[in-house]
DNA sequence: TAGATTGTTAATCGATTAACAATC
DNA sequence: TAGATTGTTAATCGATTAACAATC
């Protein structure tokens, strides 16, 4: 295995790739080349060949690559081909938003249990869960060996819970929370801003109408 | 005004400088040098000072720049300073999650339509808001002055449901499908692949035990 | 074998960082 | 004025694209 490290740049362009395969899969293709792949999926035939030799030689000069056999590869480097035993810390309305999402996955990710510090929302039922006190999740995490804890708490309260969730012995926290946390080096750190995702969508519509204003 | 085109990357931040700034001004700090800044977010001062040139000198050499003021500028080149009206189509899962999180926003972005192709969901309540059916949204968009339309649906229907909002006039598109879609130059996409980041944070989760492993 | 397409090296482009003159 | 810190130009770094030899 070559081990410079791999940017983040790359691995961000991983699940995009296996979208479009399996889609291609779904419509029985069975090889692609980087030029047929190119003009799918909007990136450089130049970038999808550079971004899959990072892990290794998974085509075959003069033919292309199996859709198949790429798709199973990038998920064996993504780890898709595993289950992830996951939390949902917080069970309010962000809390709620998240567990209703995942809902919807098929596959590796499963959530195993829902936390919170107010009293008054513990014992209540988020779907087919029963909210638990935010007091025995550390014990939670070891015996039912979860992998993911899913930060959907207040800005005040994120970096403690993470805390919290680094100690018992997550691998992976999942942020939600309008805030930046700090995980030890072990752990590995996901963070979803929705709002600033809404605030450069803001941006670019702004700037799209001062463009259109002045042409 | 400055007028080359604006990095991405930059753009990405503004909505983190905000966030910071915000929480300085609720400290009571009236003022802030790319230095102390730098070491409060993160980013070098370099890049602060350069980020916020694309816009225009909002410091004072020999001071810095005044919290209030810079968080105030950044709001205006986002374009915070007024309000989005916007509406939520699919009132799944996802459009639910959704609906629920963007409950939690105070300000600028409120929803202010729920819209379901479904039969059986239609007129149900999602919150507040009774779900209308999809059939009335181009005549919605136009009284109703939608600005945004968050897309909730299925993969399959996403490209068609952003057209249909494209054409009735709104001028940012929100994507949490599952799906890349395409909209004319004049209107403003914001895609949220919440899973493609769930599978980068599984590629992390790995990486970081194999580097462990081989130590 | 000849044609096609990869894997990989080299060239280019863009973004980040460093340096420093301008100026409050 | 002297010290501090910006605004901006120049240098560096990293990521993307182009080119082409290797090879199926």
């Amino acid at each position: 295995m070559k081990n410079t490290k791999i940017s983040n740049a790359v691995i961000n362009r991983l699940p995009r790739y296996r979208r479009y395969l399996k889609e291609l899969e779904k419509k029985g293709v069975e090889k692609i080349s980087s030029k047929e792949f190119s003009e799918l999926i909007g990136y450089t035939a130049s970038q999808i060949r550079q971004d899959l030799n990072n892990f290794g030689g998974f085509g075959q000069q003069g033919y292309g690559y199996s859709v198949k056999g790429l798709r199973e590869e990038i998920e064996a480097i993504l780890g898709l081909d595993r289950e992830y035993r996951m939390v949902i810390m917080g069970a309010g309305n962000l809390g709620k938003a998240i567990y209703n999402y995942t809902k919807t996955f098929k596959g590796a990710f499963r959530v195993v249990g829902v936390f919170e510090i107010r009293k008054d929302l513990i014992g209540k039922k988020l779907g087919t869960h029963e909210i638990m006190d935010y007091e025995g999740i550390v014990e939670f995490v070891e015996t039912e060996h979860v992998d993911i804890g899913i930060i959907c708490v207040d800005r005040e309260n994120a970096q403690e819970v993470a805390d919290k969730l680094c100690f018992a012995g997550v691998k992976g926290i999942w942020n939600f929370a309008r805030t930046d946390i700090e995980v030890p080096p072990h752990v590995a750190l996901e963070v979803v801003h929705l709002s600033d995702s809404l605030h450069a969508l803001a941006y670019h519509m702004n700037d799209i109408k001062k463009k259109g204003g002045s042409r």
